[in-house]
RNA sequence: GCGGAAGUGGCGCAAUGGUAGCGCAUCUGCUUCCCAAGCAGAGGGCUGCGGGUUCGAGUCCCGUCUUCCGCUCCA
């Protein structure tokens, strides 16, 4: 089964070195997180990916890389300078807080039917919260000095969109592909690298003729979700949201959210937002000339005219635009949830299993007579033992979950149930990422069967090195502990396959044909095979893509 | 930001106000052979941070930071 808690992604990233925390050791800074040695091998393998799938392998398509820093006139003009910030009131009474616009969709909570306002609570006055950052350029820090972090990496593609015109001849339509990072100053970050502070976006506009952005909006969807689950996301897991008219976006005519079963529940995973010939229009000079439909603000600044010369009807149009924009980190996030499983791999024995039962009814009981716990909580711990009770050992896993549940770490005895279900759980589970190949930060790791063997050692290390040779996969070499040690240790971290060399390699095992071979092991089946040291390369290329 | 809960080696947990321990993990050595074996050993914590009370604070008090759960945030 597929990670059920967020606690699960967490706790694993931080151990073997994918996701760390940010500025920890100075306590931490909310909202940011670090990849570590593997984070940032996955991160570039699924960057990577979506760049080959949307702009080498089409005829449409040209990258960018833009500047974080911009001229602020992009953002007045872009119209986050105005819409990207929300009026905030707090209710001093029941301590609720409401978007001042949205006082009318809001519940006092206190008095759940009344609307924040019309109770007896008090409002304070509404507080802006500009969604961007703010930065000084220059060495004075003048009121004028300043600049934002961008918010979002879109607004560098429509300032290039005369730049790549002119030096790429493309005609309508035609796409441009951004990858990189954006800011937000979230009210909360949450949900680990779900909701975060600085983040990466994955970003396409894509240059329609106006009339043809309905059809297209749909084959960018299409093509989207083919994507996500090109990667290894289940359908089932995914979802679409079409966003109602009145929560779409200033500049939006019309979107459809990817929405993926995080461990949290469906949450948007990538925006494709129809844009019509809002942003174009919005940074164009001349926009009276243009004929634009999106309302857009005055531009007395622009030095350009964004349009784009239509041979076939000799006219200067405006290019409507589909945005396909995608988290990288909630991309990863999508790709560690769906590969993560527990599964058991070996009988548990017969008293072992006895014991976490034992536990779990004393949890059970313990949960069962307590009367602080609110009675949502107590029915939903009690339904959830009876459950993992029914099912055991096959549910040995989902006690993480249990204990992880609002309420359970009032119950002392859940210690004790951590307790048992743990050893039971390293007794007969491994826990296995199974990413597509192609993704995986490892692809092979190499190890030796005795580590105190000089030849055998010799040999490892130089399969090792040859299969790095070329620069094209990331290989490991361990022989720091038993072979099932080993074994379990890449499974965890998702390498598909393990190469073992032995005395058989060396032509001094009890099958002499065996001489030059090595164990190859598969991450999913476990299964091994005897392959060839010269054949390596072979074997593993066509099962690595 | 507001309200509630919590912070002890990498992880999970102990420690009536009296020298901070255990398990797992990590590392080293030994072991002739495939799924977390065994044996021997080692490293790692001024208990999130700062202040206070006390002869003495992981433990009591105040502040602060961070995390988790709600409210607002749509990559």
């Amino acid at each position: 089964m597929p990670a059920t808690t967020l606690d699960q992604l967490v706790s694993l990233c931080k151990r073997r070195g994918f996701i760390f925390p940010g500025s920890s050791i100075y306590g931490g800074l909310q909202g940011t997180y670090d990849y570590g040695p593997l984070g940032v091998e996955l991160k570039n393998n699924l960057k990577m990916a979506w760049w080959r799938a949307n702009v080498y392998e089409r005829d449409d398509m040209e990258g960018i890389d833009a500047t974080i820093l911009m001229n602020r006139l992009i953002w007045k003009y872009s119209g986050h300078e105005e819409t990207f910030v929300d009026q905030l009131v707090d209710c001093i009474t029941c301590k609720g807080r409401y978007r001042a616009d949205r006082l009318h969709d809001g519940h006092c909570l206190l008095h759940p039917r009344k609307h924040p306002g019309e109770c007896e609570g008090q409002l304070t006055e509404p507080r802006p919260f500009n969604l961007m950052f703010q930065t000084t350029i220059g060495p004075v820090a003048d009121a004028d000095a300043y600049a934002y972090l961008r918010p979002e990496t879109a607004q560098g593609i429509f300032a290039n969109f005369g730049n790549v015109l002119t030096t790429t001849s493309r005609k309508l339509p035609f796409g441009i592909a951004q990858i990189g990072k954006a800011f937000r100053n979230e009210i909360t970050p949450r949900n680990f690298i779900f909701r975060v502070r600085e983040f990466e976006q994955m970003e396409i506009e894509y240059f329609v003729r106006p009339g043809e952005e309905d059809a297209w909006h749909e084959r960018w969807l299409e093509d989207r979700l083919a994507w996500w689950r090109s990667i290894g996301l289940k359908s089932d897991n995914l979802q679409v949201y079409t966003v109602p008219r009145e929560d779409l976006a200033h500049y939006s005519k019309a979107t459809y959210d990817v929405m993926y079963r995080f461990p949290i529940g469906f949450e948007e995973l990538e925006g494709i937002a129809s844009r019509t010939d809002y942003d174009l229009g919005s940074h164009s000079r001349d926009q009276e000339r243009l004929g634009l439909t999106a309302r857009v603000q005055t531009n007395t600044d622009s030095t350009e005219r964004l349009t784009y010369y239509d041979q076939d009807t000799r006219q200067h149009i405006v290019p409507f635009v589909i945005e396909p924009s995608a988290g990288v980190d909630r991309g990863v996030l999508a790709m560690l949830t769906e590969a993560y499983t527990e599964e058991q791999i070996k009988a548990l024995k017969p008293e072992r299993q006895q014991a976490v039962a034992d536990a779990l009814d004393a949890f059970r009981k313990s949960v069962g007579r307590n009367d602080k716990l609110p009675a949502e909580q107590q029915e939903a711990l009690l339904e959830r033992s009876d459950e993992i009770a029914r099912d055991l050992p096959a549910s040995l896993p989902q006690i993480q979950a249990l204990l992880d549940l609002p309420g359970a770490n009032t119950i002392e005895l859940g210690k004790k149930l951590r307790g048992q279900a743990d050893p039971a759980m390293d007794e007969s589970f491994r826990t296995v990422l199974q990413l597509k190949p192609a993704l995986a930060p490892i692809k092979v790791a190499v190890m030796p069967l005795k580590r105190n063997h000089a030849q055998i050692v010799e040999v490892a290390r130089r399969i090792r090195k040859e299969l790095q040779a070329d620069g094209a996969i990331r290989t490991i070499y361990d022989d720091t502990g038993a072979i099932g040690k080993l074994y379990r240790r890449q499974d965890e971290i998702g390498t598909p396959f393990c190469i073992t060399v032995d005395f058989d390699t060396l032509g001094e095992g009890q099958q002499a044909e065996l001489k030059d071979t090595v164990t190859v092991r598969d991450r999913d089946t476990m299964g091994q095979e005897r392959v060839p040291i010269g054949e390596l390369h072979e074997y593993l290329h066509g099962r690595l893509r």
